[in-house]
DNA sequence: TTATACTTTCAATATTATTTGGAAGTTCAA
DNA sequence: TTGAACTTCCAAATAATATTGAAAGTATAA
């Protein structure tokens, strides 16, 4: 295969695969394009390499930044900002757990230890607080794991998980 | 916390966190429903209690069941079609998993199969075989762990995980 | 301080995903 | 075979989300 269209690929499945994991299209692709490129692009590179307006560049590679996913990258001698993006596969699973972690389990953590302590108790009631509480713990476990994967800078993980099969 | 209250906030926040795993908003509150439910329901019961469409809820029951999330009941003497939740969180993660690695993974690791062998011995092509490669490596990593996870029918994996900590 | 080179914001617009509701299809008891 | 009681399909409508582009903002060199 053709580097070109290797790289066109790349960036339309990462692009993808973005998109069902919470990350919008357009900055999966940014990413894609900032792990495989070798120096740090600018938003006029990012523009012109995926054919987007400088208001989308701009609003996604922010986001990215506040994922942890990119960062900026000062260049002497060049007015532009320019942007790096995180190549590390384990740091950058980590980063996305994280964000999700906040932004997803947090919050239904919280609801679900409000509403496992509902009134009543008529049948409905009790098996409503049978099947939240059951959820509760399944969200508690989760949280644990992707706590301890947080923590972890290797691929520990992995690793033993490797051992256990 | 009264129990329609609790309820509506569980359901709602099912449909939320449903919509950020790949499952759609509908689809997950149908299953949410399904869930604290003490008897099987029909279209008809899941349309009042949801406000929403016939072909709604026929769209999502199947999406349910081809996802391996909800059964069809039937009922004697009654010519409905009934429908249950699969109840055991354990489970609902494994299908969840199961299905999303199909629909997901799978095709990545193919292309990334694909792509990583790109010709070319530029630095730009270097970069690339470099960051698919470890891509590769990662997705491989990953369908390990999620294969290991699918044939468990215990919360074995949360077990060995909680003594590692 | 001013002109310039850039970045950021946001209302308007375009795109994508979901939902509806009616029409067509199916099943079954009589 | 009919028709009642359902289920399924799907084109059109609606809602949700992402993108654009122009205007406003900011920093820098001279």
């Amino acid at each position: 295969m053709k580097f070109t269209e290797a790289k066109e690929k790349y960036i339309q499945a990462w692009g993808t695969l973005g998109s069902s994991w919470g990350i919008n299209r357009t900055m999966a692709q940014i990413h894609a394009l900032l792990m495989v490129a070798t120096t740090p692009l600018s938003a006029e590179d990012i523009m012109e390499e995926l054919k987007i307006s400088r208001g989308n560049v701009n609003m996604n590679l922010r986001a990215l930044m506040d994922w942890g996913l990119a960062d900026k990258v000062l260049i002497s001698g060049e007015r532009k900002e320019f942007f790096k993006a995180e190549k590390d596969i384990m740091n950058i699973s980590v980063q996305v757990a994280k964000e999700r972690k906040k932004r997803e389990l947090d919050p239904i953590l919280k609801l679900l230890n409000e509403i496992s302590e509902v009134e009543g108790e008529t049948a409905e009631a009790k098996e409503f607080k049978k099947v939240t509480k059951d959820l509760l713990k399944f969200a508690k476990q989760t949280e644990s794991v992707l706590d301890l994967y947080a923590q972890s800078n290797q691929n520990w993980f992995f690793k033993i998980l490797g051992k256990l099969r």
